[in-house]
DNA sequence: CGTTGGCACTCGGTGAGCGGGAGTGCCAGA
DNA sequence: TCTGGCACTCCCGCTCACCGAGTGCCAACG
C-alpha cells in the first residue's frame, strides 16, 4: 500500500526536524519542510496511527511529535543510510591523527577527533590484553621482595604491575636471579597471545630452575590473573562538556549519574565488549540497561584487525549522546575513525 | 577596638552560613543563628561597612548579604583554621589507600578519595618527570629504525616514547646495537634526576662507539625534549560529576568552560606547578587567570619529599569547587590526602 | 476509500497584576 | 555607640487571561 510507505517517510521526517530543531513537530510544518504531496490532515491521520503503534509520542495534549526509542530504533533500522563523511570530516580525520606516534597518543587524539566531529562524548577502549601478543617483558627489582613487572604488547600498550614475590633461596654463588627471570619469561611468552598465556604457565613452571621457581610462579600469577581480566581493560573519555549542550536540556536531571557511569568505566566497557569491526551498534535510550544511560544513546563500533568483519575487535571506540542524536552521521563518523585507527595501528 | 573585632566576626558568620545555607544571609538569621551579642540592627551596621569595603554584596536592594571573592579570600587568610579531619575522615583516608601497589593505583585511588570527601572535582598530578630520577631505561626495537623507549622512575612511573632513528652502520659483526644502546643508556642515566639530563649527554655523545652515535643521538633527544617539557605531566581528574551538584546554581553557565578546561589539563597544569608541599595554596574566583576558573576556587597543595616544607614537590593535588566552598574542610582534606600519599610514595 | 478543508477544542507558555515577606536604611532615643 | 521602630524596596510566587500551535473529528470531495 501508499499508505504504508508514506507513513514511514512521515516517521523519517519527524526523527529528522525533531533532532535539527528540538521542538516537538506538528503536522503543518511537516507538510511545509518536506513536499511528502498530500496535505496536514493526511499527515495527522498517519501521526494518529503512528502514535498509536507506539512510534511516537506527544509531551502534552495538543503540542507537536516526538519520536520515541522505538521510533528512533525503527529510523536506524530501515529509514536512515549512513551517509557519506563530508571531504572536510575526512581531512580532519587525517589531519588529527597523522603524525601520533605512540598508542597513547593515538587513542588520545582519537577520542577529541570523534568528540568535535560528532559534538558529543567520545570513548575509546585500549587494545584488549587478552587478544594481544607479548612483543617484550621487562622486570625491574624494586626491593628485595618486590618486582616491577612491564609488559609491552604488539599494539604498543604497556601495562606495568608491581609484584611481591617469595625471597630467592639456594641461588647459585654469582648468579643473577632478576636477568634470568627475564631471559626465562621473555623466551616463554613473547610472541604470544595473552589469551594463551594461562597454558605455558604450567610448562614453564616445570622447566624452570628450582630456585627460580618462586618468582615464576609470583609473576606468571600476576601476568595472568590481573592482566588479563577483562575488568583490566582501560577506557578513555573525552568531550564530556558536549553533555551541557542544550542546557540540561537533552539530559533532563540524568546528567549526573552519567557522568559518574563514564567515570566509572565499567558500565561502558561492557557495551564495548560485544562490538564487532565495521558493524555499527547502536543502543537506545531504554535499551542500555544500566539506568543512568536510559536517557542517552551509545553508538559504537570495534577497530582492529581490519581486514574481515568477522574477526574479533582489538577494542571498541564509540560516541554517547542524548537519544535525539544525529544518527547517520555520527554511526558514519565512528565507522571512518574505527577504520582509521585500525589502519594506524596495524602499521605499527 | 571592639568594632573592628566584631565587624570580622561578622563576616565569618556571613561565609558559614552562605556556604551551608546558599541563601544570602539577612542581619535577622546571623543574630538568631550566632549570638553576637548585638541587635540586628547593629549587624546591619556593621555589614553596611563591610560591603562599603567590598567584602560583601547584595545581589539585589532588600535581598541578604553574600560574601565577594575578597571576601572569601580574607576569610581563608585571617579568619579560618584548618579543621581537623574527624577519625572518620582519616579511617576513609586509610581505608582507601593501604593495599595500593603501583603508582596508577595510588594515584586513581587518591583522586576518587578526595573526590568523595570534598564532594567536589579533584585532581591529581603525576610526579614530575624532572624531579624524578631515573630507574631503569628499556628499549625494544619495533622495526629498523624505530624503537619504543620505556622510561621508569623511582617514584614508579612508567613513560613510553616511540622514537625514529637512523639505521645503524658499521656495525661490528655479530654485535647487537640495541642491546649495547640499552647498556649504555642504562649506565649514563639510571639513579641520575630527570632535570640533569641533559648535561649528560653531552659526555654520552663522546664516549659512545661510532656505529651507536646516531642511536645515542636520536634516544637522548627524547628523552630531553619530550620527558622533561613541563608540557609533558599528566593529570588524573576523578568527580566530574559534582559540578552538577546544586543543578547549575553553583556555575551558572559556566559548567562548559571548566570541563573543558579540566579536559584539557593545561590551565590546571599551570596551577600546578607552583604548588609546595605543606602549604596549601588557595585560588579564589577571578584570582585565577584563566576565565573559565573565574566562577570556582581552586585548593592545591603539593606532595611527596615528606620531610621539609621547603623542599619542591613530587607533583600537586587538589579540589576543583563553587566559590561557595567549605574552605577549612576542603584544605583539610587536601593536606591530610597529600600528606599520607607522600608518605605511601616514600615507602615503594 | 483515501484525502482534504473546516472547525471546535485543548492546553502549555507568556506576561500583567497583585500581595506577602524578607531585608534594608535611616532616625530618634537610650 | 547601640537599639527599636518604621517606611521603603524589590524579589518571589500566585493567579488569571490571552494567544497560538496543534489536535481530533466530521462532512464533503474525487
Amino acid at each position: 500500500m501508499a499508505h504504508e510507505e508514506r507513513r514511514l517517510q512521515v516517521l523519517r521526517a519527524i526523527v529528522q526536524d525533531y533532532v535539527s530543531t528540538n521542538d516537538p513537530v506538528g503536522s503543518k510544518a511537516l507538510a511545509a519542510r518536506h513536499d511528502l504531496g498530500v496535505s496536514p490532515a493526511t499527515i495527522r491521520n498517519d501521526m494518529a496511527v503512528l502514535e498509536e503503534e507506539g512510534y511516537i509520542t506527544q509531551p502534552h495534549t495538543s503540542a507537536g511529535r516526538v519520536p520515541t526509542d522505538k521510533g528512533y530504533r525503527f529510523f536506524v533500522d530501515r529509514l536512515s543510510a549512513i551517509k557519506p563523511l563530508s571531504s572536510a570530516e575526512r581531512r580532519a580525520i587525517e589531519r588529527f591523527l597523522d603524525g601520533a606516534l605512540d598508542l597513547d597518543d593515538v587513542l588520545a587524539r582519537t577520542v577529541r577527533l570523534l568528540a568535535q566531529l560528532t559534538r558529543n562524548v567520545a570513548v575509546i577502549q585500549y587494545p584488549t590484553l587478552s587478544r594481544s601478543a607479548v612483543r617484550h617483558l621487562e622486570v625491574v627489582q624494586l626491593a628485595t621482595t618486590r618486582l616491577l613487572v612491564v609488559l609491552i604488547t604488539d599494539t604498543g600498550r604497556v601495562e606495568q604491575r608491581v609484584v611481591e614475590v617469595p625471597p630467592v633461596v639456594d641461588a647459585p654463588a654469582g648468579s643473577d636471579p632478576v636477568a634470568e627471570l627475564r631471559t626465562l619469561i621473555n623466551a616463554a611468552f613473547v610472541g604470544a597471545k595473552l589469551a594463551d598465556a594461562a597454558v605455558k604457565v604450567a610448562d614453564l613452571l616445570d622447566t624452570a630452575p628450582a630456585h627460580l621457581r618462586g618468582l615464576v610462579a609470583a609473576v606468571s600469577a600476576t601476568l595472568v590473573e590481573t592482566l588479563v581480566e577483562p575488568g583490566e581493560d582501560r577506557l578513555l573519555v573525552g568531550g564530556t562538556a558536549n553533555l551541557t549542550r542544550g542546557g540540561a536540556l537533552d539530559f533532563p536531571g540524568t546528567l549526573r549519574p552519567l557522568l559518574e557511569a563514564l567515570e566509572e568505566q565499567v558500565v561502558v566497557l561492557r557495551l564495548m565488549g560485544e562490538v564487532a569491526p565495521g558493524a555499527v551498534l547502536v543502543s537506545i535510550g531504554e535499551e542500555n540497561e544500566h539506568h543512568s544511560f536510559t536517557g542517552a544513546s551509545v553508538v559504537s563500533v570495534g577497530y582492529g584487525s581490519a581486514g574481515g568483519t568477522a574477526d574479533l575487535a582489538l577494542g571498541g571506540l564509540g560516541v554517547v549522546g542524548p537519544t535525539r542524536m544525529d544518527y547517520p552521521g555520527t554511526m558514519a563518523a565512528v565507522r571512518a575513525v574505527a577504520r582509521y585507527v585500525g589502519q594506524l595501528l596495524a602499521e605499527s
